[in-house]
DNA sequence: CTGTTAGCGCTTTCAA
DNA sequence: TTGAAAGCGCTAACAG
């Protein structure tokens, strides 16, 4: 038989084709056959056609007439990292449980691009967004659409940010990382650390000092504050830090996978191979890194924990009227 | 001035508002003033008002009247997975580049998954949609579809499939990267293969077989087939080969990072670390591999070019009614 | 079980 | 420059 690529059919079309009521045919597709006491035979005429012309309904139609999308938003700095390509997932997963889809856009560490993405996202009728901000997100970019759609923050605290917060202990985290580390290098230990402009360098900023008691004596020396959290300014850091001391601590611990990659390559090329009684801390983790031969201790991020929780705040907020400016604290566990 | 959280707006309010007509409205929020010489003050009236109000156009409305979207589909098996996420990372920016959004979902390497979720991306009205199949992609399901949604294929070569193809040249790729094991090893090298389901997979193998010049008794002794593509099989087949030949190859290259992980895992418990000696080959990458002391070739994919092409592809096919399947095979390069 | 109606917010067309 | 009208495909409501 010819299969003509004939277009996509309309609920009307379906029911003039089967020769049934539109009302029937929506019934049928939209899984309220039962309710509605369908005949079966009605229905499974219904179904097979649909089913035979590949029939879909068509959202733009539902969303404009029902103000929903069934489909949320996500912005995040980028998408290559790690972190936020294991959010995504595990919240593209909860949408799918829903039948919900998952829009996506990156800031690339841009506010301008940040706001321009959440305005795409909110032209575009999203129910709901998760953001991973590079700032403190205005109110007012959202005030108009607060009725249709939630809004929660994940992974960074920026003061005074108007929405739900969802974030990692990003603090105690690092906090237990710190004290394991005095406690395995008798205090030989130094922090490689981006400079703090993300809350959650912050946060790990006073974990680190939450660890020495405060007193600040003991842990302004051991801090070493770089530029951006980029690999070439790790390796910056580990560079100084040797021609100043001429030599290693027992243990280094850095602010992030970027920070530690790049301290990590200058070892190796300042010495040849990583050496191997360096203690290492970090956060997050990659699965090669456990294949060196030194001790590493990595602060592990609960990504699912992270996007569950993102998604049962937004469905709960959903019709909500009042956003109340909750905040989850996700724990962190360790590696080793 | 009490901010009220008002409802958003439609082109309608702006225009009663603003006392203009609904047309002069579109035509400035459309960027067409100019065009239809609407008056400078005019202008500036709406604009100030949309800036004011946060007025945004419904995308809804915009696309049921359009029969356009201005949204693309990806389906991918694993958002984790690195290759993919810079895959869409890259698919993300050319989509921004023209004002359009991305809808991403995962099958999890599951047929029915993946049916599911381009359903879902057809029935949202997508534009166009780019495809990391887990299975030869059925015309049909897309068929109703195809005068208004362009469809590509990705990464996956499945042989028989209706739809035009962007991948990496896996095969060559292999070939080079087995010639210079070879070259290196005296030809004392072993490749560690997932169980070939996947035409990337299989065209590794191939060229693996190239690089022997096809002479089955030279290549077939020194490929080990696995099964699934994981690190626990990796493992599997370090620990069956070690017992079998009681010492490891020169070289030593597996078929996916996956195979890879698992491999040096099981190295590392074998030998307390993995043999410096031993030369690595192997494909895609990730920054920590550089870490250990042993001599790695990776074989590494262009994921820039080959979401470029594929974007490409797509906006030429749009409206272009009859599908030609194309084959656009981007080179790789190497690491060391 | 079925038919009808109104309307979601936008764009296009045509006239003024 | 502006106004009016029709219609994209769907849903909800209600009368039959």
């Amino acid at each position: 038989m010819g299969t003509m690529e004939s277009s996509f059919k309309t609920i009307e079309e379906v029911a003039a084709s089967t020769g049934v009521s539109i009302t029937t045919v929506r019934l049928v597709l939209n899984g309220q056959a039962e309710r509605y006491r369908i005949s079966v035979a009605t229905r499974k005429r219904v179904e097979a056609y649909v089913e035979e012309h590949e029939v879909l309904i068509n959202h733009a139609a539902r969303s404009l007439k029902l103000q929903r999308s069934d489909t949320i938003g996500l912005v995040v700095p980028h998408l290559e990292n790690a972190f936020f390509a294991r959010l995504m997932s595990h919240l593209e997963g909860c949408c799918r449980e829903h039948g919900l889809m998952l829009l996506t856009a990156s800031s690339h560490e841009d506010p301008g691009q940040e706001t321009h993405a959440i305005r795409s996202l909110l032209a575009r009728g999203v129910d709901g967004m998760v953001i991973a901000p590079c700032q403190t997100p205005a109110r007012a970019l959202f005030a108009p659409y607060l009725k249709r759609v939630g809004v929660i923050l994940v992974d960074r605290a920026y003061a005074g940010a108007p929405f739900p917060l969802v974030a990692s202990n990003h603090r105690e985290g690092a906090r237990q990382l710190t004290q394991r580390l005095r406690e395995q290098s008798g205090d030989d230990l130094l922090f490689l650390c981006a400079k703090p402009r993300l809350p959650s360098i912050r946060e790990r900023i006073q974990g680190f000092q939450d660890a020495f008691g405060g007193v600040e004596s003991d842990w302004r020396s051991r801090i070493r504050i770089g530029g951006a959290d980029l690999p070439a300014m790790g390796a910056g850091l580990v560079r100084a830090l040797l021609q100043e001391r001429g030599h290693l601590p027992r243990a280094m611990m850095c602010s992030s996978l970027m920070v530690l990659e790049g301290a990590l390559e200058q070892l190796k090329t300042e010495y040849g191979q990583i050496p191997q009684d360096l203690l290492i801390g970090n956060f997050d983790t990659e699965p090669m890194l456990g294949l060196i031969p030194n001790r590493v201790v990595s602060v592990i991020q609960d990504e699912a924990g992270l996007a569950r929780t993102a998604f049962a705040r937004l469905t709960a907020q959903s019709g909500a009227e009042s956003t109340r400016v909750t905040r989850d604290i996700i724990p962190c566990h360790f590696s080793a």
